[in-house]
DNA sequence: TTGTATGCGTTATCAG
DNA sequence: CTGATAACGCATACAA
């Protein structure tokens, strides 16, 4: 570019830039010719010279067994870009199967690439190595999520411990429940085992005790299944809460097709806050979650940690109980 | 590392690449070497020499009203990072936000920072100008779906105008239905645009006509809305097919609420073939698409444009009709 | 077979 | 204030 606008390369660099100093007139002449030409700088160039490559990695964890990735993750992506996309970092996309990759391996491989400057991290896991890891590799990373072990990492708490659990646990309460179950996501994942805790802690601070609780993966064919478990033990829960919508949903089918009636005979609430809940019979009562500002708030944190300054600092709503038709007084 | 090693750059060079002829001595004490420093090239640096990003992006558009991308886009992408991921390529991921972005402007950009070798457009659309505007900017790109014009661009049809419609309308004939419905995604998209076509077409080689057909947005609550006009005109359909999984489950909730029952007094059938459409009640009838295969062939795709050999023709499994509960012989 | 030199497009440093 | 110049880490053509 330089050469074709007749000016040295430095001078470009300068008012690209906006360091140095450079008078307007050739300022002006520059950007002229870089318009001509529809000149943009060289992204390899300055990742080089630099060594900062403006893309930040997001690793998204699948299962060997299912391929695909959570369909919430979509909005949490939106939210990324949203405040990646406006200072030009881009956006590097990871999918970590486990069972097919080596975690180990698979981390250190994106790291010394030096592909990325900083890494998103998601699904916090009990016994979580990845904190040390990354800075073991020296990669900024962010966690999406409550870490395992506070300390080792930066992190961005979208769900603070148990969010939304309790005031599930007190509209169930007050809806006269005694026999509350919880049908529980695997608890090799941080956020479900600590929303197991805060429920059976709320049931506490009400006097009670929890008619149930289970941990299986995230499916709706499990959750079914437990569902299953639970009509046949010779004493019913009357509410039951779900891992997920997802999961959730699946219960409630299986409860509708023992004959129970929603929520006339047991209640049901689910973790998420998925469109698709409103549209189901009855709707869903449920955890809204707020996955777009959760990338938000990721990507400003991990800009952060690189030495952008961030202005807003982007607030993170916290997980509220949306209570729609699947709740209700308990039976009797 | 070329002088950690003791060895000539061009040497460590040589061992990596495969290229160039060197002695298997030689080549095994870089190996070591390589292994002990943990050293790996670095990308910015083959980026800038080669000229090439070693990465492919993806344009996802969402929608300002909706900051959101489609669920089932998670699948896809798990299958476009599943070819890609191997051979070292990394995977730029890009929101378009129509309303917000200017689409010319936008891809441009994308162009000019050369941080992507080639490029996956989705979202074929009716009268879509970027097939050109690519390949003006001389940026190698695959569009998923049936492109606008033909010869345009290169793409990967994993939806061949109208799959899974013949079947639908063919199964709903069968059941004896005589006024079939449809309502259809958004008239400026090519694949609700040709299932449309598709669908009145199937119905006149039966012989018959639409009961009614209409293009509203994707969106849970404009089915609904559409589904209760159906119901408020004279004369009601026996049978509805929707644009997506998610229309059709509002479509059915809207048909309960009304009263009828599914499938006894109407027939409801969905487009993507959701998990969740399983665990409804009833159990939805829809036309299952192939959202893994699809990335794979896709990033295959762009990949072999590139000219990197893709052994694996990636096949394509055509949508196919999945019976489930929602369908049943026309009342009376 | 091996080592060396040059350049990719920037940024940063320095002399003009 | 401006223009030249040396790296950044690699690939490649060429010399040894």
């Amino acid at each position: 570019m330089a050469a074709l606008a007749g000016v040295s390369p430095g001078a470009v660099s300068k008012v690209f830039n906006g360091t140095g100093r450079i008078s307007e007139a050739t300022a002006e002449r520059i950007r002229d010719a870089a318009r001509k030409l529809s000149w943009r700088p060289n992204a390899a160039a300055i990742a080089l010279r630099t060594a900062r490559a403006q893309a930040i990695g997001l690793v998204l964890s699948s299962d060997s067994k299912v391929p695909g990735v959570g369909a919430g993750n979509m909005d949490f992506i939106s939210g990324i870009e949203s405040v990646l996309s406006p200072r030009e970092y881009g956006l590097l996309l990871n999918v970590f199967i486990s069972g097919q990759h080596d975690e180990h391996h698979f981390y250190r491989t994106l790291a010394e690439r030096q592909r990325m400057d900083g890494i998103i991290l998601t699904n916090s896991m009990v016994g979580d190595t990845r904190p040390e890891l990354m800075t073991q590799l020296g990669l900024p990373a962010v966690l999406v999520g409550t870490p395992w072990k506070p300390g080792a990492i930066e992190y961005v708490d979208a769900d603070p411990p148990g969010a939304g659990i309790a005031e599930t646990v007190d509209h169930l309460v007050e809806l006269g429940h005694e026999r509350i179950a919880y049908v529980s996501g695997p608890k090799d994942f941080v956020l479900p085992v600590q929303r197991r805790e805060a429920f059976v802690q709320r049931l506490a601070e009400h006097g009670r005790q929890p008619h149930a609780v289970v941990s299986v993966e995230y499916s709706p064919a499990r959750a079914a299944e437990e569902t299953t478990a639970l009509l046949a033990a010779p004493v019913r829960p009357t509410a039951i809460l779900y891992g997920t919508d997802t999961m959730a949903i699946a219960g409630m089918r299986t409860l509708q097709a023992a004959g129970l009636r929603v929520p006339d005979d047991i209640s049901v609430v689910g973790f998420e806050g998925l469109t698709l809940g409103e549209w189901i019979d009855p709707p869903l009562t449920t955890v809204q979650r707020f996955a777009f500002q959760r990338g938000r708030a990721a990507a400003a944190k991990v800009l952060t940690l690189l030495g952008e300054t961030v202005e807003e600092p982007v607030p993170l709503e916290r997980p509220a109980l949306v209570v729609r038709g699947s709740t209700g007084p308990a039976p009797r």
